[in-house]
DNA sequence: GATGAATGTAATCAGTGATTACACAAAGGA
DNA sequence: TCCTTTGTGTAATCACTGATTACATTCATC
């Protein structure tokens, strides 16, 4: 297993880092231009070096993929973070509405690198580490923070609080995929996007939240 | 603009109606390997044509997806109505969970043509007045029974009927992408997958209906 | 300075969507 | 019956893709 800094030392012997540029170009042409028009070639074009040259760094474009996905999986991670630390997490009604809220709003603003943690055919989740285990730091606090409410009373009655873990993520991730799927426009949504999701989310925790 | 008769008849030609055999060679093909391995020349192949034939009949590959596409969509709004009709339509409420059990369990069982229709960079979507008018229509449907049940005071209060339009069909994409993109399995989802869905479809209804 | 691993190159492979010029079959009018 | 027109399919080709190979280069270290 290579340390961060020896593969950073090691990086520079002909180019000077070609895997962190091949990723930062992986990430700059993404945003360009989109998933599917993401090309090795162009990557690596971009990066002044030969078509082949990529695939000594990542064994071949899914590698390369996921790791755009582990540095978007983290920016992701952060920002729901940030938006729980602002809310605090006195009321656990309220933090779930900051994570919602974060996870929403980095989605808005970044769909093509939601687009591609997302998916499981882009990328190779399950074999990074780094991957499974950010996704699963934020399914951990879901579950505090609703066993939470249910023992402090805030949930409303008859609701079971392993469903309300898992609906709670689909209900997020149906939004914020109706917004990278292109969907808003069938659904009759001319308000701004942003409204959209917070009344959507709005509606969600008052359907939730017992004293409400 | 052909009618099915003369396009049909004509199709005759040399293979006799190719354009439906390279349809039912896509169809099956996706549901063998999947959307991404799906290429016009395998398509051709299998229908004993030349590589290039399918572009008489669909201008592109995106084309002939979007082909697929209508078929898939048919089938949904089929299976969601006849979900619709053995439930009846006497409750608002228990139609709109037909609406949402047909919808999945269609999902559940067709995930490639779910994941087909569900994009916009793989179809064009847009371009179909079919997909859009099919799609239009359960939604129109869905606004009309959550009016009515609205007015029969069948809503929690504070529900706004709009946003409940769309926190619905967010609900339920989002648990249907949940399973197309497999994602039940990071979410600790170890009771059947129909159970799950059914568990969840049956958790919002309860926090939509004030009769519950 | 020689050794050996790490890194980049050039050439090449099989496969892709798409376009073109061409061949062929059938329908319909003269 | 010819002969033109239209609809279909073919063959060849284009530019492009991800990936692999044999080879060359460069560096760290002994």
């Amino acid at each position: 297993m290579m340390t961060s800094e020896s593969r950073t030392a090691r990086a520079a012997y002909h180019h000077g880092n070609l895997t962190e540029v091949l990723l930062a170009a992986a990430i700059a042409l993404i945003e360009e231009k989109g998933v599917e028009a993401l090309s090795v070639r162009e990557v690596a074009k971009r990066s002044g070096v030969s078509p082949g040259a990529p695939f000594r760094h990542f064994s071949s474009k899914t590698a390369l993929l996921t790791a755009v996905a582990e540095e978007a999986m983290g920016r992701l991670t952060a920002a729901v973070r940030a938006e729980m630390s602002r809310t605090g997490d006195a009321d656990p009604i309220e933090a779930l509405r900051a994570i919602g809220r974060g996870y929403l709003a980095w989605a808005l603003s970044n769909p093509t690198h939601f687009q591609i943690i997302s998916s499981r055919s882009l990328i190779d989740f399950h074999d990074s580490p780094r991957l499974v285990e950010e996704n699963e730091a934020i399914r951990v606090i879901m579950v505090d923070l609703i066993a939470r409410a249910q023992r402090e009373g805030r949930l409303r009655p008859g609701i079971v609080p392993g469903d309300l873990v898992f609906s709670s993520r689909a209900f997020i991730y149906g939004v914020a995929r109706m917004w990278i799927d292109g969907h808003f426009e069938e659904w009759r949504v001319e308000r701004p996007v942003a409204e959209v999701m917070e009344s959507a989310l709005d509606l969600f925790i008052k359907m939730i939240d017992a004293q409400s």
